[in-house]
DNA sequence: GTTCTCACG
DNA sequence: ACGTACGTGAGAACT
């Protein structure tokens, strides 16, 4: 039989500080608490013990360090948002059932040698989790301990046996005591022996064992004649034996303590369910909740459940022309009705507040409703029904699709909800039902997946899925507007992000063009080369090997080669192009392997990734994300169009790939230094506005003011750092991350930056005020109001505050670019419309626009697009675009 | 599913 | 004493 005793604040505090910052909606820290229930399922999967139990420390001061005066409470206490989560922790081994400990005055070791001795005397077998190395003692026969490292949320163990323990440590799992005697232990206040290190410790446990065994032999150790202890370390030994002798006893781990306890006691059980489950709820652990098929209990607790059907219900399935006239008459007199469309628009669910207890859910048919056509234009087509749904610009490109012009869409709720949580990252109606209704709702995967309604029979389940979602799009609407609008979010919402989901959706609709045929060239012509430098790799390297593997790369580069690992990661070698890069001289293999590094990545993302998904028109159709990033801005998927290659000579011939189509022309206009631009204006810094008002090269005119030379005079190599610094000041710099990067110490560094806070006071003084915002308020917004919460900064690790700060200086910037384009497509898209051109928009790169035309609107359209990007917005400092035109996205944009 | 690398603004 | 720029998405390898 197999006991397992989880060292509970070892183990939270490895899940506090190696779970990523976790809230619930209310702000709640849960981070440690869903850390630890995810290394304890682990830990139970792997072990399957019989019996589980935890132990706590209490904070006061215990009896091994009373003992010991120098003792001062030093230990530092447990971060505040730690603190918080222990009673909740404690709550959830409760409801699963596991009993834990905590006694006055005695420590968590104190507990765990205890409870793994009695388990010892009953005959059981007992393993300690912990992430402490103090445990190690009580390695034996039958007690193992697991230690748990975690990192980025990541948790790996190491059984310690006696034998691992010997092997590594080369004595006895006891003789720890003695070494920690010795060297003693700053973080547990043992001191140890003055002067006494690991090194010199270690040593003389592995010869001597124990100090018992230490003292006894000193005089002969004095006068053996190849001593390792040298006459200093001897002397330290000597006087520092009373510190070593009470070091030892407060390094011993108590296994008397006066608990009553059998392994039986802590005997597996099932978890409470339904209390399990109202906690993971208040908690928001729906992931949990799902693993580990949670469901409330018979009685309902505190929390709601589908507060949607306390109103009845009444549901049709419209079959008759005459049923869906009435009901299109009746949508135009209701406020709202919820739209819930499946994917390819077969299956449409329209629910209505029919009266203050009534609501009513129609379901259409594409198979089941003669006219089914007609119902889709006459609902989505007309503007006097009023419709909120869930994901607006999908549903609009395939209303598009289906030749459809909608209109009348009030409300997106998965746009409102991105709003007030940017960094949510998924809203899926499940999820939102969740966070902001406590309720657990069918998974939306149900009847989002493609085959939900293959099977006839099984129409029922995913229905009434859809139905109950369509019901949450009404709870949501009326639950996340009003906090739009409390937040000053309202106007964004209703003048940017929900008049440019047609925007996109037309532009995903348009696509653009590719030359497939130059594209398969291309893709020949870098197979011959990838072909001829892997040859040529294998012959330096001396044997065939997976170029594309880092760990066998690594292996040759560094082992078999010799050359100097610069930069190592979590799991070894770092082989990026940094570090080639300062390799590069040293072997010949290096400068080959970076340029096959960059034919394969052409290859294999852009020839082929591009390739898979042109359709049969030859345009490639992108996905613009519009709840995606934490900023606001927009990103780009199946396929990325965002991040074609032009850095570089050879992927920018990719650009020249995407042209127009026969008798069209590309627009293609770019904000110059947009985010420079509004930061002057943000910050009110004069100097920089004065920068861009002289219409000179800001970076060539920031080094003339930091370097305080006229602008004639500036170097190459002072625009480029001024260049570096500008790039900087935009991201949240830090000298250390500026030395890097142009190459100079971080001294010099910090010279740069603190020249140019004197010369740019402006921004200096708006920098310190946003972070002091940020910090005051828990958030940071655009000129727009879009906002960005910042819980990062309620951290108490340093890194992650750190990282809450730069985001508090790159957000309203990076934000308020985002939202200006936005602006500036929704102005655009307008004006084609407006007057009657064929032009359309088809793709947006943050801050640079592309238009497709035909030949004869192109010069109208480089004119339009440059003076809608320019006057999106007016601000201190004047917007500039840039504007080009060619046959394909290559010549355009020079 | 995570990690590394690299493409973009 | 620590570990650093901000924001994305995709392919390949490995677990």
């Amino acid at each position: 039989m197999k006991l397992m005793v989880i060292d509970g604040n070892s183990i939270v505090n490895r899940a506090f500080y190696g779970v990523h910052m976790l809230t619930t909606r209310e702000g709640v820290p849960t981070n440690a608490v869903f850390g630890f229930i995810n290394i304890l399922l682990k830990l139970l999967d792997e072990e399957k013990p019989d019996a589980l139990c935890c132990t706590f420390d209490l904070k006061a001061p215990t009896f091994r360090h009373l003992a010991y005066e120098g003792y001062k409470a030093q230990r530092k206490g447990m971060p505040e948002e730690l603190a918080q989560q222990m009673p909740i922790l404690k709550e959830v081994l409760d409801a699963m059932n596991i009993p834990w400990y905590e006694l006055e005055g005695w420590e968590a070791d104190d507990l765990i040698g205890t409870l793994s001795k009695l388990d010892e005397e009953a005959g059981w077998e007992t393993v300690v989790v912990t992430g402490d190395k103090d445990s190690l003692q009580l390695v034996d026969e039958h007690v193992t301990v697991k230690l748990v490292t975690t990192r980025m949320g990541q948790t790996t163990t190491r059984d310690m046996t006696p034998d691992s323990f010997r092997a590594e440590y080369g004595f006895d799992p006891i003789h720890i005591i003695d070494l920690k005697a010795l060297m003693g232990d700053s973080s547990d206040n043992i001191p140890g022996v003055k002067g006494i290190g690991e090194k010199t410790a270690m040593g003389l446990i592995q010869l001597y064992h124990s100090i018992d065994h230490l003292y006894d032999r000193m005089p002969d150790i004095c006068q053996a004649p190849d001593t390792p202890a040298k006459p200093a370390v001897i002397k330290k030994l000597t006087e520092g034996e009373a510190d070593a002798r009470m070091s030892y006893d407060l390094a011993t781990i108590h296994r008397d303590v006066p608990i009553p306890f059998k392994p039986e006691d802590a005997q597996r059980k099932e978890p409470n369910g339904p209390v399990l489950y109202e906690l993971f709820l208040k908690l928001e652990f729906a992931k949990l909740i799902d693993k580990l098929g949670l469901t409330h209990g018979p009685i309902g607790g505190e929390t709601e459940r589908e507060p949607v059907f306390e109103t009845a219900c009444e549901s049709e399935t419209v079959e008759t022309r005459e049923r869906m006239e009435e009901l299109l008459k009746r949508w135009k007199t209701v406020d709202c009705v919820d739209v819930l469309a499946l994917p390819g628009l077969d299956v449409i669910c329209v629910e209505w507040e029919e009266s203050e207890t009534l609501s009513c859910a129609a379901l259409f048919f594409s198979g089941q409703l003669d006219c089914y056509n007609e119902f889709l234009t006459a609902f989505f087509g007309d503007p006097s029904i009023h419709k909120a749904t869930h994901g607006l610009k999908e549903l609009w490109r395939d209303l598009l699709e289906e030749g459809i012009r909608p209109a009348g869409f009030l409300s997106d709720t998965q746009l409102a909800a991105y709003l007030l949580a940017p960094t949510d990252g998924s809203y899926d109606l499940d999820k939102l039902a969740m966070t902001y209704f406590k309720c657990q709702a069918d998974p939306a995967k149900v009847y989002l997946d493609p085959d939900a309604f293959a099977p006839l029979a099984d129409h029922t389940v995913p229905l009434a899925a859809l139905m109950s979602h369509c019901a949450w799009i009404g709870a949501l609407r009326e639950e996340l507007e009003p906090r739009l609008k409390e937040l000053g979010m309202w106007e964004l919402y209703q003048t940017v992000e929900l008049p440019l989901c047609p925007v996109l959706a037309e532009m995903e609709c348009a696509g653009v063009l590719v030359d497939r045929k130059t594209l398969a060239q291309f893709g020949v012509m870098l197979d011959d080369q990838i072909k001829a430098d892997e040859q040529a790799i294998y012959d330096l390297a001396g044997e065939k090997f997976n170029i594309n593997s880092t760990q066998q790369l690594g292996r040759i580069l560094f082992e078999k080669l010799g050359l100097p690992p610069v930069k190592k990661t979590k799991t070894g070698y770092s082989t990026n192009v940094e570090v080639l890069e300062k390799l590069r001289m040293q072997h010949p293999i290096i400068e080959l392997i970076l340029e096959y590094r960059q034919y394969t990545k052409l290859k294999s993302t852009y020839v082929d990734g591009l390739g898979k998904v042109i359709e049969e028109d030859g345009r490639i159709r992108t996905s613009f994300q519009n709840t995606v990033t934490a900023t606001g801005r927009l990103s780009s998927t199946e396929p990325n169009l965002q991040n074609i290659p032009v850095r570089t000579e050879l992927g920018a011939k990719l650009r020249y790939m995407f042209t127009a189509a026969l008798g069209h022309m590309l627009v293609d206009a770019d904000y110059s230094q947009i985010e420079l631009r509004l930061l002057a204006h943000v910050a009110d810094d004069k100097a920089m506005q004065e920068a861009f008002l002289s219409g000179e090269d800001i970076h060539t005119a920031t080094a003339a003011q930091v370097f305080g030379v006229a602008p004639g005079e500036v170097t190459h190599e002072m625009r480029r750092r001024a260049k570096a610094v500008n790039f900087g000041i935009v991201y949240g710099i830090s000298a250390f991350s500026l030395s890097d990067d142009i190459g100079v110490s971080v001294g010099e560094a910090k010279e740069y930056m603190e020249r140019y806070f004197e010369t740019f006071s402006g921004i200096a003084r708006y920098q310190k005020e946003v972070v002091e915002k940020g910090y005051e308020n828990g958030y940071v917004s655009t000129l727009l109001g879009r906002r960005r919460w910042l819980p990062e900064l309620k951290s108490s690790n340093h890194n992650l505050r750190s990282f809450g700060e730069r985001v508090a200086l790159n957000m309203p910037i990076q934000g308020t670019a985002a939202d200006v384009i936005k602006l500036a497509m929704i102005k655009v898209n307008d004006r084609l419309r407006a007057e009657g051109l064929k032009a359309r928009l088809i793709l947006q790169v943050h801050d640079e626009l592309i238009v497709e035309c035909p030949e004869e609107e192109t010069e109208q359209i480089r004119a339009l697009l440059t003076y809608e990007m320019e006057s999106a917005v007016s601000y201190a400092v004047p917007l500039r675009a840039d504007a080009g035109v060619g046959k394909n996205w290559g010549e355009a944009k020079n």
